[in-house]
DNA sequence: GTATTTTTTTAGACGAGTCTAAATTTCTAG
DNA sequence: CTAGAAATTTAGACTCGTCTAAAAAAATAC
């Protein structure tokens, strides 16, 4: 009962568009986070369901199973491991690993996995900060903010970032900011937003566009 | 202009049945080998004739064209790097390497190939002492002679191993047999060609059916 | 509360890769 | 040299995953 290339892929982007399976999620959003078409997507909603991988009520969404939900965090403790290793031990900038991972999240073995984890030392999370679900698909999250609805006079420490695009990680490179590094707001702009913060040791203005993407202890 | 996974595996196939390139493939020793059947074949080669990577003569059999030459090397360089990534570094044994890295031949990214060539100290051989392609797809064969052809009285050291039978690893990491041992051949029935040897310091008698995928240094 | 817009589903088609069964070609005995 | 056997190709069908265009349902606007 293993799963294609694309049933994976389908599940992964059903977990994480229903954040964490807490909400349901519509078609046109499937579609355009797997760059597909909607009639592809009822297509393959179909299938998922009849599988009961997911649940499925016609017009208003889905959403992943139980069964569904531990597959689904199977394939994110790969790309999670995959991108560990990427970045650890090949030496590849944070920002470059997310459509390897993308690949190499769907290599079939069990063994692969417990062995690449244990030459990794057991990481707990990934290169950006996601957590990595163990091999019983728990994970542990810990707790953490947008840095967007923080106040001025914060002090704290990053822990991770949202979006995995590559112009967006470049950028926090080169303000150096990066998970485990600590934070604070100098000020805050009421009108957009935008903030003043110190990252490392070093100061710099971050617009809400960036912030909402930082996740900050409490 | 990047092969599918089926294309990979065909051409591979070919390279490999052709012995390097230097005898013609027939549809039904290709369907053997890829577990396939003869029609499956067919159709396949007439797409992998019309891309150009593979000369293809209606009832005759097929063999690569120097740019299928190029592309299946590609692949076996990547099945070999992985080979000894899970074998040298995930500490995997050489006879559980095969399968997955029949998954992670096809991960299509240049950058990961160079960066694990690099991680690896840039390996010039396989678990099994099969040798690595270099980037630009050379490959440096050592002179090998299958262990059956061998007389009494030589003393030479095991370069590599034929089958990747999962049996037939084990039997040999048993009897302490590996690329880079030392063997002498003590004894040779005339009857069935079954051999008395030494490997490392032990004795063994091994029949031609191992002999014959055992290769030594001349 | 109906009309228009938006979203989703259905219908029908296509390419990749595979299969079985039938036709064709080549090989091999005698 | 020819009949039968063996190997290969062709014909037609199927699954998977995708697409476009049309139909249907839901949301929204007035
Ligand atoms: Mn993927
Ligand atoms: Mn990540
Ligand atoms: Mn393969
Ligand atoms: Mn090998």
């Amino acid at each position: 009962m293993s799963l294609s290339l694309a049933e994976e892929n389908y599940l992964k982007a059903i977990y994480h568009l229903s954040e964490d399976g807490t909400k349901d999620v519509l078609t046109n959003a499937l579609a355009d986070s797997l760059s597909t078409k909607a009639a592809s997507v009822t297509d393959m909603i179909k299938k998922l369901s009849v599988k009961n991988l997911i649940s499925y009520k016609k017009y208003y969404g889905v959403n992943v199973t139980a069964k569904g939900k531990r597959q689904a965090l199977q394939v994110i403790r790969k790309h999670r491991l995959w991108e560990t290793f990427l970045v650890q031990k090949l030496d590849f900038a944070w920002d470059e690993v997310h459509e390897i991972a993308e690949q190499l999240e769907h290599i079939e073995s069990p063994r692969l996995i417990e062995k690449l984890d244990k030459f990794l030392g057991y990481p707990t999370v990934d290169p950006h900060g996601d957590p990595i679900p163990n091999g019983k698909g728990k994970i542990v999250i810990k707790p953490q903010i947008p840095l967007d609805q923080i106040e001025e006079g914060y002090k704290g420490a990053i822990v991770a970032v949202k979006d995995s695009d590559s112009a967006f990680l470049k950028y926090l490179e080169k303000i150096g900011a990066k998970p485990g590094k600590k934070i604070q707001v100098i000020s805050k702009e009421a009108y957009d937003e935008s903030m003043e913060v110190i990252v490392g040791n070093q100061k710099v203005f971050i617009s809400k566009e960036v912030s909402k993407n930082i996740l900050v202890t409490e």
